[in-house]
DNA sequence: CTCGTGCCTG
DNA sequence: CAGGCACGAG
């Protein structure tokens, strides 16, 4: 809108007025937490472990080695990490942490076989209901039912008898999901300290961050999967469903999405660390993307997310496309240790390609809008040949465009009106121009770094859908329900064929 | 019930 | 821009 915005340097404009940049934060937020949960449970499987092998931590429970651990394993949870979490367990952690280093292949291992056991342990109860959990709008709580799942089944591998443990357990078990709450606020430092640690001093460096960051989180999942599968022919289906359960092309997506590479400030020179990205990748189990959202409360919802989610679990392992019925594959990929190779297969292939969609995308995106304004999807598919479709990528990307259309009609509206206010009558009169503002307007939104060829077609349809919108609120049209439908319908016609140029890569790179 | 669309929210 | 949601077609 106003135009001496576009002095201010995209920093600016990104990290402190855009909203945006809080979305960064939270999803680096949410990245961290998730990187820290995951340490914290190699953490309990080695005292798990230890506390197994040798009787390192004898007072801690008169009840049984197995209680006690579980008990450690639960603790550090609630407390969102083990950062803060510096109660009676301090001398086990430290102690934990030794062992860590020393032993860490051996802790592979060890806390693979571990898992085992535990799938075995929830195998029953997770795996019926989990099924029977069709009803959408109960997937966004999944990941929540995982979890009490998955503490309730460790405490009955452990003792069951301690209702009082549960009763701790439960209260704190309701944290609060505020963004910047007191508990996520160690994240941020958290991923402070990742950023340093992998020595990015650059945008540059910081994208190789991302990227390593991105394959540390999928590939030693499917790792984890061939290897148990080879430790253990008989891998209850649950471990597998987790896995799938928490797949990510979400994750993925946000990493690629955001653009914090470009608002990144340099932290001060940092004195060079272990190598502490292998430590990530050694996890060994399938971890649980509790990302704290927003609970549904309508029961019918069938919508996009559930739908989606569902959908993102049965086609990361037959990434290419729908045909197949989604619980046949997911049923028999995951429980059944006869597809070892085909599993295998699908994994890497999986790791093989981006299944998302880059800011460079989005760009082309954008810039395509400058030519057409209602792409089918086929059109897409087209037009971005680098990108592997499935469901999720087209429905992002028809979203895209759904967004573009969006801001592309609010803003005529706006200028419509405004051009009506300031006394204009007759609709003829109404030209745009290049230099029309609402025409600078439109080329900043689509087209920042004003490095395309805007085509003048796009100038005309501006002008026209400027026009008919003024003609409508002229006519009061406005005044009926869905009186913007008839103006939709006109500017689909007016869509332009796209320039080949758009399919080449090399040009999509060199925006 | 699934799926595609559009609105509107954050 | 992405999430969520309501609605309607099939």
């Amino acid at each position: 809108m106003n135009p001496s915005t576009a002095n201010f340097s995209p920093y600016l404009l990104s990290s402190v007025f855009n909203p945006r940049y809080h979305q960064h934060l939270n999803h680096l937020n949410d990245m961290a937490f998730t990187h820290t949960k995951m340490l914290q449970e190699i953490i309990d499987k080695r005292s798990i472990d230890s506390s197994s092998s040798a009787p390192s931590s004898p007072s801690s429970s008169s009840i049984s080695p197995m209680a006690a651990t579980s008990n450690d394993s639960i603790q550090p949870k609630k407390r969102t990490h083990a950062y803060l979490d510096n109660n009676n367990n301090e001398q086990q952690q430290q102690q934990q942490q030794q062992q860590r280093r020393q032993e860490k292949d051996d802790l592979i291992k060890r806390s693979k076989i571990k898992q085992e056991e535990d799938d075995d342990e929830e195998d029953n109860h997770l795996n019926k209901r989990s099924r029977k959990q069709s009803k959408p709008q109960q997937l966004a709580e999944k990941n929540q039912i995982d979890d009490d799942e998955q503490l309730s089944s460790e405490e009955e591998m452990g003792e069951v008898h301690s209702q009082d443990e549960k009763n701790n357990i439960f209260p704190i078990q309701q944290p609060p999901i505020l963004p910047f709450s007191p508990q996520s606020l160690p994240f941020l430092t958290y991923i402070q300290d990742l950023a340093r640690t992998h020595n990015i001093t650059s945008p540059a460096s910081m994208t190789r961050f991302l990227e390593n960051l991105q394959k540390e989180l999928f590939s030693p999942m499917h790792n984890v999967g061939i290897e148990v599968k080879r430790l253990a022919p008989s891998l209850p289906p649950v471990f597998s469903q987790t896995v799938h359960h928490h797949h990510h092309p979400y994750f993925s997506q946000i990493l690629y999405n955001n653009s914090f590479v470009n608002h990144y400030t340099p932290p001060p020179p940092p004195p060079p660390i272990l190598p502490f990205g292998n430590t990530l990748s050694d996890r060994s189990f399938p971890f649980r993307l509790s990302t704290p959202k927003k609970r549904r409360t309508k029961v019918t919802d069938t919508r996009l997310s559930p739908r989606i989610t569902s959908k993102i679990i049965s086609h990361e392992d037959l990434m290419d496309d729908d045909k197949s019925s989604s619980t046949h594959s997911f049923d028999s990929t995951t429980s059944n240790h006869n597809n070892n190779h085909h599993h295998q297969q699908s994994t890497i292939e999986y790791n093989a390609f981006q299944i998302t969609l880059t800011s460079l995308h989005l760009r082309k995106a954008k810039l395509m809008f400058f030519y057409t304004r209602y792409p089918s999807s086929s059109v897409l598919k087209v037009y971005f040949p680098d990108v592997r479709f499935n469901k999720l990528i087209t429905a992002q990307l028809v979203k895209w465009f759904s967004n573009f259309r969006e801001f592309f009609y609010i803003q005529i509206e706006k200028y419509s009106r405004q051009y009506l206010a300031e006394g204009i009558r007759n609709i003829e009169d109404l030209i745009i121009t290049t230099d029309s503002d609402l025409y600078r307007v439109l080329n900043l939104h689509y087209n920042r770094s004003n490095q395309i060829d805007v085509p003048i077609s796009f100038r005309d349809v501006v002008q026209s859908t400027l026009r008919e919108f003024s003609h409508a609120i002229q006519q009061q049209k406005d005044l009926e329900p869905s009186w913007k439908k008839s103006i939709y319908k006109i500017i689909q016609r007016l869509d332009d064929q796209i320039p080949d140029f758009f399919k080449d890569e090399h040009w999509m790179h060199s925006i």
